[in-house]
DNA sequence: ATAAAATGTTATCAATGATAACAATAGTAA
DNA sequence: TTACTATTGTTATCATTGATAACATTTTAT
């Protein structure tokens, strides 16, 4: 903790970079980040930039970690702003803030999940493990619904094929997971359901459709069929 | 059709345009397309290309009103290589080729589904009538099966608000719908899904939890724990 | 054949990411 | 304090992009 004043002014600068950075993205999407226009607006020459981050690529992945934690962190909230023993409660809260922190920040929750920006591949070991955070915190939710016998995953459970079991295998691996599968697979499941829903949504692709989707209305109802579906309680 | 040889010759240059746009987007996505690069492989200067799409936007909606038709042909075909009253069948068959389509061309996918490309807006006006198309061939499946009395949406009728039945009201009136409004939104819902899981795996977000999602297995699995839930037969 | 329309070319502009060469500044050691 | 070094910043420059203007060529119709 103990920088120097040099450590200190270096750490600002970068901040501030990223903060113009991240106010651009919102914007205009993180596609359209624009090295020049950042420096402009720091009033500093474009090349100085690049004595903080050594490329584009380089400052989008920096962004890419912090909204992930940022992501995270909402979920983490969410779930943590009801008790420990309100399974239901948990799992429409962290379903919910998932919408919520995507409605608010659409171009964000477009660098994590949607379309890799052109020409852009984000280096997947420094990303991996960010990512699986959000995952986790739902999956917990899970998990603890069904060692508490709260949740009844037997859908799941008539579903799942040897080949989609072996195909869960390394995930299951890689967190230690100690779990019945077919909570895994349902995490899976529900949360494909949620990102088709909110990306469909914040993406314009409803406007068809449905008209003010905005209020949330149409997300809360699927979220609360699938507490009834797992018998969440 | 009886063309002059010069609007032969003209559509046959649009064409050969956007058969190398499209090839281009298959290798960087349509965010990374470049006029220049195009009239370079066509052996053209760039200007020249203005002559037949006003702006590079321009480009981009021929590709996204063509790659839309596509797609719902897919759809189609695949539904009308089963029989009409084979309801599960379609049913499964429209699903599998979503996910077939947007697995062998990820880049067209994203380009209809995925994020807006930055600093470009698709003219709804032409894009939404085109976009209906795919999403009504999923319905078509739905309400055919409805009325041969071979499917049961009775989850879906005990979810849906009032709130939400007004908001699906507008597509009711668009597409002149008479059947249950509670088929609408199965459609909406099932549809939601399947893009979930479809974006998911091709925009690479399941690497980190699932190995070698490329068989489908896990689709197809999802697909039929749905029909289950529909009780289609 | 001649005028007009369509199509293509070169030259040019502003903007971008990126690098090289160089200048100024801050921190450190004599 | 002074001199050295690492850090940070600058200007100049390059290749690339989308886009437009001005001009040349080709094709079609009168």
């Amino acid at each position: 903790m103990t920088k120097t004043r040099r450590e200190r002014i270096r750490a600002a600068t970068i901040n501030e970079i990223k903060e113009i950075a991240r106010q651009q993205m919102g914007e205009s999407g993180a596609g359209a980040l624009s090295l020049r226009a950042i420096s402009r607006e720091m009033g500093m020459s474009s090349p100085a930039l690049y004595r903080y981050f050594a490329s584009r690529d380089d400052l989008v992945t920096a962004l890419l970690v912090d909204v992930y934690t940022a992501f995270a962190d909402a979920l983490e909230m969410a779930r943590d702003g009801r008790l420990q023993g309100d399974h239901i409660g948990r799992f429409t809260a962290v379903a919910c803030a998932y919408r919520d922190w995507a409605v608010a920040s659409p171009q964000e929750y477009a660098l994590i999940f949607g379309v890799p920006i052109p020409g852009y591949k984000a280096p997947s070991d420094v990303t991996s493990p960010i990512a699986a955070r959000s995952m986790i915190v739902f999956l917990d939710v899970l998990v603890n619904a069904e060692k508490a016998g709260k949740a009844d995953f037997s859908d799941s459970y008539v579903a799942i094929t040897p080949a989609v079991a072996a195909q869960l295998q390394p995930w299951v691996d890689k967190l230690q997971f100690d779990g019945d599968i077919e909570i895994l697979y349902t995490a899976m499941s529900n949360w494909s359901l949620m990102h088709g829903l909110v990306s469909l949504e914040i993406f314009g692709h409803f406007d068809l459709c449905i008209t003010d989707v905005s209020s949330g209305e149409l997300y809360r109802t699927e979220v609360a069929a699938l507490a009834k579906r797992l018998s969440i309680q």
